[in-house]
DNA sequence: AAACTGAGTTCCACATCATGGAACTCTTCG
DNA sequence: CGAAGAGTTCCATGATGTGGAACTCAGTTT
């Protein structure tokens, strides 16, 4: 572990301890979790009434004893419904990147942005730039244009800020914005070309889960040089089935 | 929410608010966190560095962002696996409550005792004790009597400590305790009659997952002079139907 | 290829906050 | 009814958490 040795915070490993002990334990009490810490049980108390304040703790009545609350589910949801995702479209988006030879990402919205859960690189992507874990503009990109367009007019409005310019072809109208994503609910793909990057073409298309709600994308990328239109027109279907098989796996059904 | 007004521990706090954020953006760097927080980034630092330690939050690479970590999911997978195994088993509990008359009681082992999940009092039961929440010792209890029948030799050994005397029907000799868990195994349940208190019984049968492993058990209490010797012959089948209703539940199959 | 920029990381003097102790309240038990 | 023990509150003190300066490193720009 890399970065153990750089210095902790004394109350936080403290707090997190007591998380720990919960866990272990199931329930304890104030006096127990002192001892158990090595610590004064005001101190305890203290560090207890942090963790319930947030949720992560809960007690049993008044002056009961405590447990772990819900506040973790929520923490941890955000992380297991993400993994999940991501290890229930490894195949698919294997396959997908080994049919076209191109880079193929998976992304969520995380507020403002579009949040890059996965990439795997084709045969063709030599030294291609890796997007997991990072937030990219909405707007600017095929995932985000997707991911925005089946928003409501309200949630699309807190969605955007200013729709910055990368290149001299990306959207900077929110008229024109809603236009295309009008367009993209329609033909049921997005597509981006030099928005982002002069010379980056990317084909994204919706995953929904058993609703029918669009949860994520999916996009095909690679330099605007390869990806010419003929050739799009060989990758738009095959994205498409890609989204459409995990969609399935999350339980949605082809016809609504 | 009760301690809401109760001080809290700052950096605990700050810690905390980490989580939450990471858990809305997915990830984070340490610039982005202390500028959410509004604090140095070398406070940042030093609270991430202290939830990395607990794994509770993760880097890609050496010098990437963070994001939510697979120790958040250990914490919370403790506390989802004993609210699943509460829910589920939920209708039956009520269900042989509402049978019995009596006290119906789910427990699971927490190192020495047993820890009481779960609740539910039949028509006979009035002013009953409420033993949710509370760690009760294994060697005194039906439950724990169970709870222990499937441990292997080593694991007895760690978890049982000096066996307390709580009536002078408890068993405090490990011999003898041996001896009743290999009858518990050969007949499937177990009893505790004023072994824990004078005036108390308690009938109780093992919950398996679906490896068959013992992982939580099933109990029916009342006072010694309500459960008399043909009053439990009635009752005890009605548990292990209870507690095999509820193991099927979870996968196990009947035969092994 | 070199310089610049910005993010992550380290170290340290100082001030703020976390601590333990005393005391209080409340529940359970003898 | 009193004792015991757990949870909770308040406050003076000092230990720890903080911000600031500086460093390292990777990516970008010239």
């Amino acid at each position: 572990m890399s970065n153990s040795e750089a210095a902790t915070v004394q109350s936080v490993d403290r707090a997190l301890t007591i998380l720990e002990v919960l866990a272990r334990l199931g329930t304890a009490g104030v006096t127990e979790i002192a001892a158990e810490l090595e610590v004064h049980k005001s101190t305890a108390f203290r560090l207890v009434s942090t963790l319930e304040a947030h949720r992560l703790v809960e007690q049993a009545g008044d002056r009961g004893r405590y447990s772990l609350g819900v506040g973790l589910l929520r923490l941890a949801g955000a992380t297991t419904a993400r993994l999940d995702l991501v290890q229930e479209a490894r195949p698919i988006t294997r396959q997908l990147a080994a049919d076209t030879g191109e880079t193929v990402n998976l992304t969520v919205r995380a507020e403002h942005a579009a949040l890059y859960l996965d990439q795997v690189a084709g045969s063709s992507a030599l030294q291609s730039h890796n997007w997991v874990g990072q937030h990219i503009p909405l707007h600017a990109t095929s995932n985000g244009k997707v991911l925005l367009s089946e928003l409501t007019p309200e949630q699309l409005a807190d969605a955007l800020g200013s729709l910055a310019r990368f290149t001299p072809a990306t959207i900077t109208s929110k008229a024109q914005l809603r236009k295309e994503l009008e367009q993209i609910r329609e033909q049921g793909y997005s597509l981006a070309i030099d928005e982002l990057e002069v010379g980056l073409t990317a084909v994204a298309a919706p995953i929904r889960n058993a609703h029918g709600d669009v949860i994520a994308s999916i996009s095909v990328s690679g330099p605007t040089f390869r990806l010419s239109a003929e050739r799009l027109d060989a990758v738009i279907p095959q994205c498409l089935a890609a989204a459409g098989e995990i969609s399935h796996r999350l339980g949605w059904s082809w016809r609504e």
